[in-house]
DNA sequence: GCCGTGCGAGAATAGCATTCTCGCTCTTTG
DNA sequence: CAAAGAGCGAGAATGCTATTCTCGCACGGC
């Protein structure tokens, strides 16, 4: 910082390119540790969730997994709510991936939707058996104390959700006077928070709702005109 | 504990009824106090969460606030959780009350389920004042480390909701195929979830959902035909 | 009046996130 | 090459809470 305070504050941008360059190249290389570091930190973070099957983990186990300290974790993140974050928007980003290209394969907009539910169902439930990328279970600490940060890592598939009920839209597959875009936000949450208290079909009692009875709900509704 | 290992198992029924009321007498009172003293915790905590606006309070908190003692909190409460676990059922049962009381008020069945979904969707969005139960705030957590707990406090809305439900289906306004408990069960989680996070009215974004379009997606879903 | 149970006061323990201190090791720079 | 400094490992120190434990007192039934 041995430039403040010193030229005009219109001239704060009007750095000389190679100035900019010149730094740019001292500092790549320090972006890519970093970069590598904090994929560790995810990693050996992801490693250990999987592992455990829930995300009550230490910040110490994670930095001892990476084999990294905890100085450089601080250093990378804000604390451990953005490692958090950070996995869940990954979780989240492939996710819409995965369920993007499962729709992928033709069929009308409404039939494409429903193998999104669907898929959606399935990714968010609680491990049905291991591997699951289980982002849903810090997903409700989260909204609580960083609700915009996960609007954010939404987003990817808000974005997903909308483009198929959009397409569902202009093929006139939806009711007149819905509007894509909430429409999707709905499902996409009724979806997801079904999903997560959605017990292990293991129980008696009337609850396992099932990935079907969910679209059924979602696309029709239960009112009979 | 005076008496064990004395009798045959097949014994261990039948004590003389004067002793069964003796012993309830002495023990009636110790209920009594017991009972008092649990509902001033409650009391206490309960003030703390509508002062502060949040459940990130310590148990000392509650322990000064109520003039007891820790002792006494952790020998009439298993843990934070319990106590937590029991405002929340105390808040959605009077709400389950509320909701009750409002649909009274005749109207078609399919009108009833209108105010009742609106109502709570109303009671659970994040303290758009101040005084609201908040109870939805930490509902997530306990999802995670109480799921059967909190289906058990969800009981009375849910009931609630179930025979709104039946007397729609009775009335033949529902949709043929719908099963009415799980229909309740999908619409009660739908708006709460939803409730929670419908941002305050403050965002320019497309988000701020309405109890209108929450009852228009339950009710009739997105999909035309 | 005597005993057990309940309880207040508050110290002790424990788990975890977060910060801080030291020295070491590369990379940069003159 | 040597001095300067940034990044980092190791791990101690802090701070906040929940939870447990220890003492000694008081009250209701005998």
């Amino acid at each position: 910082m041995p430039q403040k305070t010193n030229a005009s504050p219109s001239a704060a941008n009007d750095e000389p390119a190679w100035k900019q360059r010149a730094v740019e190249r001292s500092t790549k290389t320090a972006r890519l540790r970093a970069e590598q570091r904090v994929e560790r930190f995810l990693d050996a973070a992801q490693a250990i969730i999987t592992e455990k099957g829930t995300t009550d983990f230490t910040v110490q186990e994670v930095v001892d997994r990476s084999r990294q300290s905890l100085r450089s974790f601080y250093q990378h993140f804000d604390g451990k709510h953005e490692l958090l974050l950070a996995l869940f928007e990954d979780a989240l980003r492939r996710s819409a991936d995965q369920i993007r290209a499962a729709t992928e394969a033709h069929g009308t907009p409404l039939e494409r939707l429903k193998v999104a539910v669907q898929l959606l169902f399935e990714l968010c439930r609680p491990d049905p058996a291991a591997q699951r990328p289980l982002f849903t279970d810090f997903a409700p600490q989260l909204l609580l104390r960083h609700p915009n940060e996960v609007r954010v890592a939404h987003a990817p598939l808000l974005t997903l959700f909308a483009e198929l009920m959009t397409d569902a839209a202009d093929a006139g597959e939806l009711r007149s006077g819905v509007k894509p875009r909430r429409a999707a936000a709905l499902t996409m949450q009724t979806v997801m928070f079904t999903a997560q208290s959605a017990a292990a079909p293991d129980d008696e009692s009337a609850h396992p709702i099932t990935a079907d009875e969910i679209w059924e709900f979602c696309a029709r509704g239960f009112s009979g005109n």
